[in-house]
DNA sequence: TTGGATATTATTGTTCAACAATAACGGTGG
DNA sequence: CCACCGTTATTGTTGAACAATAATATCCAA
C-alpha cells in the first residue's frame, strides 16, 4: 500500500506516510589518507562506517568529547577550525556543525569571529552545578523505588571504583564515581533529566581536568558512595539522601578549594 | 603589556592572554535579493547586522524558533535544506549549523540521510516533561526567598496573562502563563536550570501547537497562577507548592487528553 | 495480481575553493 | 604611554560539485 505526499507552505513538506521497506546494501567507499595523524583520520572514517547511520559530523563531536575527557584538550584552549579539521580529517564545515552541538552542551564556548574555545568553568559555574546536583540527586534518591534497575548500576559503579582504586587509576575512579551519581539520577526515570545530568557531569569533568592532584579529588568518595548505597539498600532513603547531601557539600568545598589553587582564572 | 602565545599539541593553540583593545568599525555590506520571500531574507540579514557579533547561523536558528512557536511549522513537518535555505536566504551549510543547535534543543529531530523534522512530542515525552515540571517547579517554589526579584516577574506574568485573556488572545495567554512558570524556576537562581526549563517549555509548546482548542488549554490556569502567587506572597510556601503540584497534575491530564484527541500519532 | 529484485531520483552528507568580515597584531607618530 | 592606521590570519558564508543514501518507480517472474 502507498500513501500520498501532501505539500504545504513553501519551503517545507509534510510527510504523511511512507512506502515499503528498502534494501540496505552498503559498499564502503575508498578513502585516501594524506599526511600526519593518519590513524586518527582512519578511525573517524571507520567509526562512521560502522556506526548505524550516524552522520560524520556527530562522530566528530564524539571524538572531540573523547579528547576533552581524556584531557588532550584543556580548558581555555582555542580550537582552530583548519588545524583541528586537518587533524580529524574532516572539512571545516563538518567540524563547525560538530562545534555547534558541543557549544550547546557547554563543553566549548563559541565567541563569534574569535573562535571556539574549550570552556573554562568559572567559580560561579561550579557553585551552580553543585547546587543542581544536590537539587537533583537528593530528590531522585529520596523518591526512588528500591527495586529500580538503576540500583544495580549503582552497585556496579561502586565495585568498579573500588577496583580502580586498588590499581591507583585515579582517572577511572573518577569515571566510576560519576557513573554512581548518574545511576542515582537514573532512579528518577526521566530521559531528559539523564541527558541534562550528563551535561553537568561533562562540565564538571572539565573543571577537574585542571586540578593537579586527582587522587584527593576522587579517592575519598569511594567509601562515601558505598555508605550511601548501603543505607539506601537498607531501606532508609531519607537517611541516604541526607548523607548524600552532606557528601555533595563536602565535595563542593574540596573542588572549590582545588579550583582556587590550581585551576583558577590563570588556567 | 603584551603576553606571549604558547603553542601546544598539533591542531590546537593555547591562548594565554591578549593584547590591547581594537577598533569596531563596521561597513554594512550590500546584499542582493533575487526572487520570492525577499522580505524574510532581508530580515535575516538586517537582524544579523544589528545583532552584536552574532553569527548568521544563530540568527537563522532564532528565526526558525520563531516560526515554530508561531505555528508556521507544525510537528512532523520535514524541513528541506534547499527549500528552507532559499526561503531564509541562507546557504545549506549555514542552515545545517542552525539545525544542529535546534536538534540539540529537541525542537527538531535529525534523522540521518532522511532529513530534519519538527519534533512530534510523544505521549512519553509529555509525561516526562510534566514529571520534571513538578520536580523542578515545586522545589524551586518551596525553597524560594520571598523577596526574590523573580517574584516581580511572576506578578507581571499573571497580570499580562489576565489582560490577554480579556482580549481573547489565547496564544498570548499561553505565552504569559509559561512566563509565570519560568519565573518560578528562576527563583532557584540557577542559570543552567533556567536553560533546561526553557527547553522543556519549547518542547511542550510543540505539543500544544497540534491542539485544536487553545482556549481550554490556557484560560483556566490564569486564575490558578494568581492563587499560587497570592498564597506564596502571603508567606505560606508549602501551601503554594502543594497547590502548584495539584495544578500541574491537572494540567497534565488536560494536555494528555487533548493530545490523545487532536495531536496524537496521526498528526 | 502479487512479491521481490533492480534502476531511478531526489535529498542529504561532505568536501572544496573562494571571498567577505572581523579581530588581533605590528608599526608609526605623537 | 597612548591613539591611530595597514597587515594578516582566522572565522563567517556562499556556491558548486560529488558521494552516499532512502524513497520511489520500474520491471520481471510466479
Amino acid at each position: 500500500m502507498y500513501w500520498t505526499l501532501v505539500a504545504s507552505s513553501p519551503g517545507v513538506t509534510l510527510e504523511i506516510g511512507r512506502g515499503r521497506a528498502c534494501r540496505m546494501g552498503v559498499e564502503p567507499g575508498t578513502w585516501s589518507a594524506r599526511e600526519g595523524h593518519e590513524r586518527e583520520r582512519q578511525d573517524m572514517k571507520r567509526q562512521s562506517e560502522e556506526g548505524a547511520g550516524k552522520a560524520l559530523g556527530e562522530t566528530v563531536g564524539d571524538e572531540i568529547r573523547r579528547l576533552l575527557v581524556d584531557g588532550e584538550l584543556v580548558p581555555g584552549q582555542r580550537l582552530s577550525e583548519s588545524a583541528l579539521g586537518e587533524r580529524l580529517g574532516v572539512s571545516r564545515n563538518t567540524l563547525r556543525e560538530a562545534f555547534r552541538s558541543l557549544a550547546h552542551e557547554g563543553l566549548v564556548t563559541h565567541r563569534p569571529h574569535r573562535g571556539v574555545f574549550v570552556t573554562t568553568p568559572s567559580l560561579a559555574s561550579l557553585i551552580d552545578i553543585y547546587r543542581l546536583r544536590r537539587f537533583i540527586e537528593c530528590r531522585a534518591l529520596r523518591d526512588a523505588w528500591p527495586g529500580h534497575p538503576a540500583v544495580r548500576r549503582m552497585r556496579e559503579a561502586v565495585d568498579q571504583a573500588r577496583a580502580s582504586r586498588e590499581r591507583e587509576d585515579w582517572g577511572a575512579v573518577g569515571t566510576h564515581n560519576m557513573a554512581f551519581h548518574a545511576a542515582i539520577v537514573a532512579l528518577a526515570d526521566s530521559e531528559r533529566l539523564d541527558t541534562f545530568y550528563r551535561q553537568l557531569s561533562a562540565e564538571l569533568r572539565l573543571a577537574f581536568s585542571g586540578v593537579a592532584d586527582p587522587q584527593w579529588l576522587h579517592a575519598p568518595y569511594v567509601e562515601m558512595n558505598q555508605r550511601v548505597l548501603t543505607i539506601f539498600e537498607a531501606g532508609d532513603v531519607d537517611a541516604a539522601a541526607t548523607l548524600l547531601e552532606q557528601y555533595l557539600s563536602q565535595s563542593e568545598r574540596t573542588v572549590l578549594a582545588a579550583y582556587a589553587r590550581d585551576g583558577g582564572p590563570d588556567a
